[in-house]
DNA sequence: AGACTAACCTGAAAGC
DNA sequence: TGCTTTCAGGTTAGTC
């Protein structure tokens, strides 16, 4: 689920719950590579202390602690963060979760084997939990000044990328486009259905090779990913009650999809069948008509 | 340097 | 019905 508007939409949802609170304690699972700070690290070093903002950058999410020190949270493929346990009025709940009754609104959401991290604070509102199934997300506590590896080789945030930047990216590259796009270290945040979406709208075929692309179509191609982000973080916020009853499966955006899971199916634009080939071992979804 | 592969995990869905 | 296989939106480490 999570790419970049996933992210950003978590990051608009939970920043309000986890702002300016005292982190009281802090329960985790055991040790494995879920935790790139070892749990009783990060119990020692998060309690007592605030996060003053939740920034994302790319598909990370980097809490700032009021010790300087940095909180970073990757979701991977399956990572939820969410807040419950508490009939605080602090809880935050859409308007569309609202009208479900609080076993719907928790759906999902509950604190399981699956839960790796869980915040507690010092005023007893809702906790704030991180539950990843496939653990293929991260925690990491970084100390006052302590870079990151990680953020460092991070490329441009796709939302604030220019056309030069994929244009500058593309020259020496003999891979394909849509490898270029996959890129964290080129345009942060775009993961493989926002790719898809994103070469569809701009008639390119994933497999066409970077090097290939005018500075024309680099523009081209740097709009459509950010037209086809920014609506679904617009549609994000207002499907959250979906994503909750469907738990475990896509995000507001499912709906609008034109390509990404439908092959077979026929092209918007066109009509042609949708065709699903597989480019460095991810599912590739494009019309061979309208994509050249 | 860039391109490719395997690996990290679990669960849902499809296939038989 | 139940067992087996396939697939999954991310990233890294290792190899060529």
């Amino acid at each position: 689920m999570p790419e970049l508007p996933e992210v950003e939409v978590t990051r608009r949802q939970i920043e309000p719950l986890l702002v300016g609170r005292k982190i009281s304690a802090v329960v985790t699972t055991k040790q494995s590579y879920f935790f790139l700070t070892r749990p009783a690290a990060l119990a020692r070093a998060l309690r007592g202390r605030l996060i003053q903002r939740l920034e994302r950058r790319g598909k990370y999410l980097v809490g700032h602690l009021d010790d300087g020190g940095r909180l970073l949270l990757h979701l991977g493929m399956t990572g939820q963060l969410f807040a419950a346990g508490a009939s605080s009025p602090r809880l935050l709940v859409s308007r569309a979760q609202a009208a479900l009754s609080p076993e719907q609104q928790c759906a999902g959401f509950r604190p399981d084997a699956h839960t790796h991290l869980c915040l507690r604070f010092d005023d007893a509102g809702p906790e704030v939990y991180f539950r990843d199934t496939r653990k293929f997300g991260k925690v990491q506590l970084l100390r006052r000044g302590e870079p990151s590896e990680r953020l460092d080789k991070l490329g441009v945030d796709a939302l604030a990328a220019r056309g030069g930047d994929l244009f500058d990216a593309t020259r020496r590259r003999a891979a394909a486009i849509k490898s270029v796009l996959l890129d964290q270290g080129v345009l942060a945040g775009v993961g493989n259905i926002y790719a898809d979406e994103a070469l569809f709208l701009a008639s390119m075929r994933p497999t066409r090779k970077a090097a290939s692309l005018s500075r024309a179509a680099c523009d081209l191609l740097v709009r459509e990913v950010q037209r086809v982000m920014l609506r679904s973080i617009d549609t994000g916020g207002s499907s959250i009650s979906d994503y909750v009853r469907a738990y475990g499966s896509d995000g507001g955006y499912q709906d609008e999809r034109r390509v990404y899971g439908r092959a077979g199916e026929p092209c918007p634009r066109c009509g042609s069948r949708i065709r699903r080939i597989v480019l460095g071992q991810r599912s590739s979804f494009f019309c061979p008509r309208c994509q050249r």
